[in-house]
This record gives C-alpha cells, structure tokens and sequence, in this order.
DNA sequence: TTGTAAGCGTTATCAC
DNA sequence: GTGATAACGCTTACAA
C-alpha cells in the first residue's frame, strides 16, 4: 500500500505553498491564483496523482459527501433498481451511498438513522416512510436534508419522488372496463403508506367515475405488500358471496397471493377471474399466467431522489424548497386480464367441473 | 441541527482532560483510568450523547470502519440477500458496507475500486471476481484486505466463501438419474467464472462417475448467465439432434430460458424434457413449472464474507492468513423435474399433436 | 494515573 | 496573488 500523496507533497513538488495548492485545485477559488502558477500545480497533481483525503475533508468541511439509504428490506425486487438509480445519480456527482434495511420496524430504523448521522452522512434517501412518520418529523426538526422515493409522508415540506398512482389506477380499472368487467374488487393495501392509501382512494374515485359496481364489499385490505396477504384478502373476497369477475391488486405481491389463492379455490386466472397487479417487478412475465400490471420507473425514481437530495445538500440551507415530483406511470398487459366469461363468475363459477363453488369451499386452503 | 458533543466537552463536564477522556472510552486503554474516574467519564458521555467523530477518527488512524461491496449488479436478484448478509454482519461490528455495481465491465469494475480506495475503504467484498482477475492481483500488490463471495479466483492466498458447487451438481444428477434420465444436457456457464467452470467439470465427473452417457454433443457452453443464453443454448441443444430428457443448467436464469426455448419448440417441461437451475433465486416456486433447483445460503456467504474481512482487517497484515469457507448446499426438488417419458424425448417429440419434431424446427422462434 | 502536545490532511482567515 | 497559521476532533508518544 503505497503513501498516499497528499497536498504538501504536491506543493513541494511545484515549490509553493500547500494552500496556494489547494485554492488551485478548487475550481471555486482558482481565479485567486495566477493562471500560470495554477496549471503547474494542476499538472503536477495530476501527475502525482494526488487524490484528496476524505476524511480530512470532512473533518474540516463537516460534510461527508455520504449519503444513506434507508429501505424496508433490500430483498424485495421493487427497491434494488430504486438503489441502482440512487448510486449511479450520486456516483455522478462525487457522492457515495450508505445502505441499510429497517425490515419494516420503526425502532430499528430509528437506530439506522442515528448511526448513519453519526457516521455525517450529508443527507438521507428515505424509501421507508409511513404517511405520518416519527422519524421524518425528527431529521426535519433536525434540519436534515432528506427526500422520500415510491412513497411520501403527508407534508409538503418533504422533498418525494413517487409515481402518478392515480393515473396508475386510472389505466388499470378503465382497462379492465374496456374488457367488460363491471364488478372488480380490490386488494387494498395498507393504509398507513401512501401507495396503499392513494391507490385505494383512486380505486374508489375511479370506479365511480365510470360507472362500475361500487359494492363496499368488494374492498379488501392487506395489512401487508405481500403474498400471503393477497392469500387471505382474496379467500376474504371469495367468502363474502359478492360476485365478482376481475381484482385489481395494490402490489405485485398481493396479485401473486390473489392467483395461489384462485388456483386453490379450483378458479383459473384469468378465465374465471382477472387479476392485475401492481409495480412491475421482475420475473412478472414468466409467471403462469403473467402478469398485467402498472409499470413504474423504479431507476428513475432513485436517480430523480438522489439529484434532489445532492440539490437540497448543495444549496444554502436558508433557499431549501421541497420539491416534489410525480413520475408517470404505464400500463403493461400481459395474460392475468381477459374479458369476464359470461357464464362464470368468482361467486357462482360453472365450468369445467373440477370447480367448487364459493360456499363449498368457505375456508381458505 | 444540534451541536454535536466532542471529546472536549465531555472532559469539561467532567473536570478531565481530553486524552484521559479518549482512553477512559477505549475498552483497550481503560485500564489505565483509575475506576472511579472512568466511570464518572463513561456516565458523562452517556449523559452527553457523545458520537465520535468519524472523520477525525479516520484522520488520525487511517481507518474508517467502511468496506466497500462490489458486486456485478444488485437487479440480479441473488446478490440482494449476499448484499444484506454482508451490511448485517458489518453492523454487528461497527462497519458499514459502501455498495457499487460493475455492471460486469472490468474497465468500470478498476474505476469502482479505485473510487473506493480514494474514499478510504479498509477493505473490499467481491462478488464479481473472474478466476483470473486483475482487479484482485492488483489489490492483492497493494495489500488491501480482501474477500470474495459466491465466486473465487484460483489463487489459494484470496480468502473467499464460496458454495459446494460439487456436490450441488451431484445432488442435481443423482436427482435425475434417480429418476430415470440417462441422457442430460448441460448448459453449463462462463467458464471465466469459478461457478461456470465448477459445475461444469462437476457435471462432467459426476456424470462419469454415475455411468451416464457421457455425450459430449450433449454440453453447449453458455457466454452469461442469463435468460436469452439459456434460449440459445437450448436452441443449439436441440438442434443437435443428440436425444436427450433433460437439462442441468448452471444457473437458474439459463434454466428459465432453457424453459421457454423448449416451449417455443412445443416442447413441454417436464413432460418431455426436464430442467433443473441453481441457486434458487426468489419466485423460482411461482414459476410454471416451479423449477428444481440447488438452494445456497447466499445470506449466509455475504455475512461470513463480511466477519473473514474484518477479521482480515483488524488482524495484523503479517498474521494475516486467508482462509477459505465452502457452504453445504440443498437440492429442492420442484415441478420442472420428472421421470422420463419413455415414448418421448428432445429429439424426437411425439405425443399430443401440438409438438414439432426438432428437424421440423431447425431455428429458434 | 493523568496531562501535554504533536500531528493526521484539509480549508479558511489572516497578513503581506 | 501568495504564504503563514489556526483549526476541525481525535489518538498517542512522552512528560510529569
């Protein structure tokens, strides 16, 4: 490991002070030095290869050039490409991530955000916020710089990036209108984040506006993204004895619970009943049947954060305005959605034979 | 944002002086503190919510608890739950991890590494080693501590937790041949890569060794680990006209590929050709078929990966001595694996109608 | 056992 | 324009 070349061994090279070398090497403060001196020293650091020392830096400027991520669970597929898009849009500007997975809790994610602070990091991408969330109320009393991304607290003070999930909900029930679904039901998920709240309130709004069944039965709510919830909401659904022909899931995950559960109530997806998920995520088009979804632009939502966050932490403290912005969204259709089969319907199905009716079969598998 | 509470006001609050405070909080230096006095400084700091400083920490000992991850791409989603072993395990003992992507390019991969040297990294998970790598021969010169995951460089003296890639593909032959299958295609991977090259000479022991035909039309070399490889090779497999009932591939990506390319022929897995992958990444059981596969702790080599480092680091560089960990692994026998049908095979389908006989089909649709 | 002081590599505030 | 100097917060000989 050989020494490390630091300013003096530059400014002795050139024969000038150490801070004549450093007002060189700072584009903000070269005009100080004469153009002459200025190159000579740009030349011989380059030579040199001098590379300054962060910790130094930091120690000096109080600034890290570090910022950290906080995410539920890195494992689940929607977030590594929000992490890619973080990393490359931070990597652009000199900037490094600091990971880290809360799984959900609120006590460890506390604990996360006191480490990273105390590591200095410059900022924070927060992809694990609630609606109302304790710990964004406290990096804002403590003037840290933060934006959300995929979900949003509810205050306007707070820098997001998220997705049009209005427009997203819109496309998926006007979709699935278009096939002649009229009575859709819906896993909702949870309510505490703004994804599940805000596609739920589309879904609602939505369905009034064109004119389908608005049944209060066909809602159902997750108190989870995952598959065993769309297991049980949807076993919930089948139990209730409302008719229904399609269900319009808050997440990828929750649709894939919503088939299993189908499949084990001897229904077929999406001959008896359409699904649609939610995100997009990978492998979704290798699934039996694959699955019509809305697609989000996850790279982008990460790399739009990280420029915000760069922004906020470059900017005086004082001119800090909270952006928001609003990704649009797609609708991708795939084989989970077809027109309802006249004769069939997830309360009362005929068919094939090999299926049992709802009342038969009142518990779950 | 607060003040932050130094060593400086710790010792005024207690009526110290610094360095006594420093060596009162350093479980190595304790001793030298008179008890009582130690114990005053240790409730100050307590009291104070003292942090360190990192920066100034690093500055002063050239280390800064930091490592630096590098992995091919965190989208591919079996480096997901090494990553998390590997940040778990660091926060265990105070280190964080600093994550970069290479995309696979050797160019961008020596650019990531020397980015995070610069930064100050005390040392370096890779995941995205080749069996000759220069990236590793360089570290190695310049004495950086360093550990491989998943894969390893065929140099004894680079620590590195790999799986049991031998007895993976035993597992999966033994499997077949339990069955019934005498003639198996391998798709193997890259041989670059210590993975490719190990089940591939795995598959051709075992093979041997279990007395199945030993074909060598019957192995296509795969150029990535990926979906659109695994479609080729199959392509290539079948156009062969080598009959075989099933395919061992070298990962699971191949294997879904492997898949749909036999679809796309009318073929149908498992009915007439069986596929197992490796790895057992996420969703593999909502595939259709669900895919037969080896599971490895991939959780399990990022955290062990992690502990060797830090060992490695805190150790001193003359004592440092690589060590090599090789995890068990687990086959999980799924729907993409079943007893040959004896009136059928690859190369010459016959059965329900809707399949092509291979000559029928020479090109991949 | 504790205090003193130097120094890690930078940047910022002075003088000159 | 450039150089000297202090300071960031910490660790660690060395002195007391």
């Amino acid at each position: 490991m050989r020494k490390r070349v630091t300013l003096k061994d530059v400014a002795q090279a050139v024969g000038v002070h150490v801070s004549t070398v450093s007002r060189a090497l700072d584009p903000k403060t070269r005009h100080l030095i004469t153009p002459e001196i200025a190159d000579r020293i740009l030349k011989a650091s380059e030579r040199l290869d001098y590379r300054p020392n962060a910790a130094a830096y930091s120690l000096k400027t109080k600034r890290t050039r570090t910022i950290g991520v906080i995410v539920p669970d890195i494992t689940n597929p929607i977030f590594p490409p929000i992490i890619r898009g973080v990393e490359d849009a931070l990597a652009d500007q000199g900037y490094f991530a600091i990971l880290a997975n809360t799984d959900g809790k609120a006590g460890r994610e506390a604990a996360i955000a006191d480490t990273l602070l105390w590591r200095g990091v410059d900022g924070l991408v927060l992809a694990s916020v609630e609606r109302h969330d304790r710990l964004v109320e406290r990096l804002l009393a403590e003037a840290i710089p933060i934006v959300t991304v995929n979900r949003r607290v509810e205050r306007e003070d707070i820098a997001s990036v998220v997705h049009d999930d209005r427009d997203g909900m819109r496309r998926v029930l006007a979709h699935l209108a278009d096939l002649g679904h009229t009575r859709i039901a819906n896993i909702a998920g949870p309510q505490s984040f703004s994804t599940g709240r805000e596609r739920y309130e589309a879904f609602e709004s939505v369905r009034a506006a064109l004119g389908l069944d608005p049944d209060r039965r066909l809602v159902v709510f997750a108190s989870g993204f995952n598959e065993d919830e769309g297991e049980r909401c949807t076993a919930e659904l089948l139990d209730g004895g409302v008719p229904f022909t399609a269900i319009v899931c808050s997440n990828d995950r929750l649709a894939i619970g919503a088939i299993a559960a189908l499949r084990q109530r001897g229904l077929a997806c999406p001959d008896d009943v359409s699904v649609t998920g939610y995100n997009d995520m990978p492998m979704l088009d290798r699934l039996f049947p694959p699955l019509t979804t809305i697609r989000i632009e996850q790279y982008q939502a990460g790399a739009m954060a990280a420029e915000l966050l760069v922004e906020m932490i470059e900017e005086a403290p004082e001119h800090r305005k909270p952006r928001h912005i609003v990704l649009p969204v797609e609708l991708v259709v795939r084989g989970s959605t077809a027109p309802p089969s006249p004769a069939r319907n997830a309360a009362r199905p005929k068919g094939r034979g090999r299926k049992a009716a709802v009342s038969e079969n009142p518990a779950a598998g």
